[in-house]
DNA sequence: GCATATATTTAAGTCTACTTAAATAAAAAG
DNA sequence: CTTTTTATTTAAGTAGACTTAAATATATGC
């Protein structure tokens, strides 16, 4: 029924499709906040990282360590971040999100998945299982390093 | 072997994890070309668009027509974009992608997509198929009007 | 212990995406 | 044909994310 070659195509098609709705509802759902794309993006950082330096931020972010610190800084004075001393080292800080932010990113999770869950609702059981096995190969072949 | 009432789940972070790589991909991809990302979400609208006018960049960026056409002429000065009258309206533009910009924003993809050829080369046949099936499925239930 | 390296912050200034307001020009309405 | 609406552009100015440079404080190496 499916073409083996075509599977690379339709692969692609598929995470093409789902990044660029992801990625809109997110864009949306940023700007009705009223954040920046840098801010979200720090704080989808701290969310994937739990806890992580100003350090950590500004490498991955490809900023210097001062902007790093300054944007932190204006989430915690919005509530959205926890900045507390790493017990390890003291010149260090260990940066978290908020109940606050982590509520945040929750809805953004919500937002951003409304599509999905819609699609997923309209699934028979039949398709719903042989999606799920897919997904759970696919899921496998996907584990990797950060 | 997969809990139906798992698929939900398994599919959110199937998509979560093609969103987070894929964001993270481009927007390493756009910094090392120099654009921002405002600039870069213009042009990928005017490649799903193939054509499109001022007034459309503006209402889906949600910006002032003037920050649509101050971002489109400096991409047209960049040799990444070309804006013509439309012949049907004299007062409006089309804006389409030149061959220099629809060069850049595949080879955006490719970058985009290298972790997702990847994980497909490491298929075995049979998987292959699986995926494939389900693939067609998703691809079916999720089209929808943009 | 002293010199150096590291982690972060603060201050000052730059750059640019954005805004509003006004200008231009063509289409639509009457 | 005149008036009004629509599409875009231009000009001037604002805001904020970013930079560099200097300050502070702690950790590490010899």
């Amino acid at each position: 029924m499916t073409d083996p070659i075509q599977i690379k195509t339709s692969l692609r098609e598929w995470v093409e499709t789902a990044t660029h709705r992801a990625m809109r509802d997110q864009a949306r759902y940023v700007k009705s906040l009223g954040f920046s794309m840098p801010q979200f993006f720090l704080l989808m950082r701290v969310y994937y990282r739990k806890q992580c330096g100003i350090s950590d931020l500004s490498e991955h972010m490809e900023i210097t360590a001062a902007a790093a610190s300054q944007t932190v800084d204006k989430l915690v004075q919005g509530g959205f971040l926890e900045r507390t001393e790493d017990p390890n080292d003291r010149r260090a800080k260990q940066v978290t999100l908020s109940p606050k932010g982590l509520d945040l990113i929750e809805r953004g999770f919500a937002e951003r998945f409304r599509w999905v869950d819609e699609m997923e609702r309209n699934l028979s059981d039949e398709d719903r299982r042989k999606v799920g096995e897919a997904l759970a190969i696919l899921a496998e072949a996907s584990r990797e390093d950060d």
